[in-house]
RNA sequence: GUGGGUGUAGCUCAGUUGGCAGAGCACUUGGUUGUGGCCCAAGUGGUCGUGGGUUCAAGUCCCAUCACUCACCCCA
């Protein structure tokens, strides 16, 4: 038996249905707010992850599935979908066509992880990026919009936090108040934010050990330092989500792990996840697409990890899995040569029909009928062969009714359209 | 990369001081002619994660290894 990856897995049919709905419901929310599907491919040049992302975060050193093609050109799997879509949107030249553009894109990313709960190598996304918007409105709505999502996938227990990371106007005043007052208390730090105090010192905000938390309990706010633009902007994406009625709360410890952030960030976390408790993330990345090579536009976006959103989404797998309309029991070798025709025009007609090829007798028939959930058997044997009449019977209510055979797909539909229009 | 926990039937799990491999669910068949769920009966199904070792004898004890899982790190 050949395993599968470590930290790979089958999405069975089981939950597959589920995965297909909340893929359906974020296409047709993100439609409606005017976005557009983009589908980059999931590999690319090593280059575009490790200027994008940044040569020194944990995930281009140690991370990323990076391997030599075989003209010996490093290429990776892609860790995360931003950056490809950066790329696609400058070499496409999106730009001059409409600077303003609404993406998302739903698919696998690959990290090499140490799995655990909610956390796997290939796991999946859905992606939402807005290019050429300065305007804090679109902040507010990319948050509002994941709102309205988890609301529509009955995800309870969470919570939107939300920070404002400054510009490069800003963020080197933060950054120097920050290093001298992590200087003073190196001692209570732990090892690794001692470490992180040298090469990322933001970082060691969002530090989980207790005793760092407790140590920097007055550390320096990001947002006290904030430029007057920065500010401003700040505030106009608090006041707008407020009036939209979306609660979140001002996190100055929320940072982001990739180096391309700045201004609004947010994140959306879940208590029933336990340590992988964040579901989303997400914030702003002016400076992206003219780092990568493009114009000066700027970006934001989001990141869901669906994985996790299908673990804590209150809907049930088993709501979404579909039973058929009609169970063709035919019985015999001569009604199963007669019937088979029949079912596959049912299902041509949109009539989810199921039938059982294996031969068996009535009984084991009508057993598997109930267990897949269908709601009607047509019944065909020797009997209904001759008179020109299968029977059709509706498992819930255990009525018989004679279907004629000739014309069996307008039959069969008019009979489902006066049963279920006397029904309402 | 580092720790802890767990590996026995498709699933959930028992398995005593080492002594014939088990249960429930599921599946197949039957309970008299062509009618499902409930009930009853029978049956199919196992390299006890894998490889060594100790022993007359190992699911059980020892060593190694792999996988799964939770956590650290990091992140969605």
């Amino acid at each position: 038996m050949i395993q599968l990856i470590r930290g790979f897995k089958d999405i069975l049919p089981a939950e597959a249905a589920l995965w297909q709905h909340i893929e359906e419901t974020a296409r047709a929310l993100f439609e409606d707010f005017g976005f557009h599907e983009i589908r980059p491919p999931v590999m690319e040049r090593t280059e575009l992850f490790k200027r994008s992302i940044g040569e020194e975060t944990d995930i281009v050193e140690k991370e990323m599935y990076t391997f030599a093609d075989r003209d010996g050109d490093p290429i990776t799997l892609r860790p995360e979908a931003t950056a490809s879509i950066v790329r696609s949107y400058i070499q496409h030249k999106l730009y001059a066509v409409d600077p303003v553009q609404k993406l998302y894109t739903i698919g696998p990313m690959f990290r090499r992880e140490r799995p655990q709960k909610g956390r796997y190598r290939q796991f999946y996304q859905i992606n939402a990026e807005v290019f050429g918007l300065e305007s804090p409105f679109i902040d507010a709505q990319l948050i509002y919009i994941l709102k309205v999502l988890f609301e529509r996938l009955a995800v309870n227990d969470i919570a939107v936090h939300l920070n404002s990371l400054g510009c490069p106007e800003c963020r080197p005043g933060f950054r120097e108040n920050l290093t001298n007052y992590l200087g003073q208390r190196m001692d209570h730090l732990c090892e690794n934010c001692q470490r992180r105090s040298v090469r990322n010192p933001m970082r060691v905000l969002d530090c989980k050990v207790p005793a760092c938390r407790e140590s920097l309990a007055d550390a320096p706010a990001i947002t006290d330092f904030l430029c007057p633009d920065c500010l401003r902007h700040f505030e106009t994406v608090q006041e707008t989500l407020s009036r939209q009625q979306v609660a979140f709360e001002i996190d100055k410890r929320l940072v982001r792990g990739l180096d391309y952030y700045n201004r609004t960030t947010f994140e959306i976390l879940t208590g029933s996840l336990g340590a992988q408790n964040a579901v989303e993330g997400g914030g702003r990345y002016n400076g992206l697409v003219e780092m990568l090579g493009g114009p000066s536009q700027p970006g934001i976006g989001f990141a869901i990890g669906f994985d996790r959103l299908v673990e804590i989404t209150a809907l049930k797998a088993a709501d979404f899995h579909r039973t058929p309309v009609i169970f063709m029991a035919a019985i015999g070798d001569e009604a199963q040569s007669e019937a088979y025709p029949w079912a596959a025009e049912l299902s041509k007609a949109g009539i989810r029909t199921e039938m059982d090829l294996t031969g068996r007798n009535l009984k084991s028939l009508m057993k598997r009928a109930d267990r897949l959930g269908a709601r009607y058997v047509a019944i065909v044997g020797e009997n209904e062969l001759s008179t020109g009449k299968m029977v059709l019977r509706n498992m819930a209510t255990k009525e018989q009714h004679d279907i004629g055979i000739d014309g069996i797909v307008a039959n069969i539909r008019t009979f489902l359209e006066t049963t279920t229009a006397t029904k309402e």
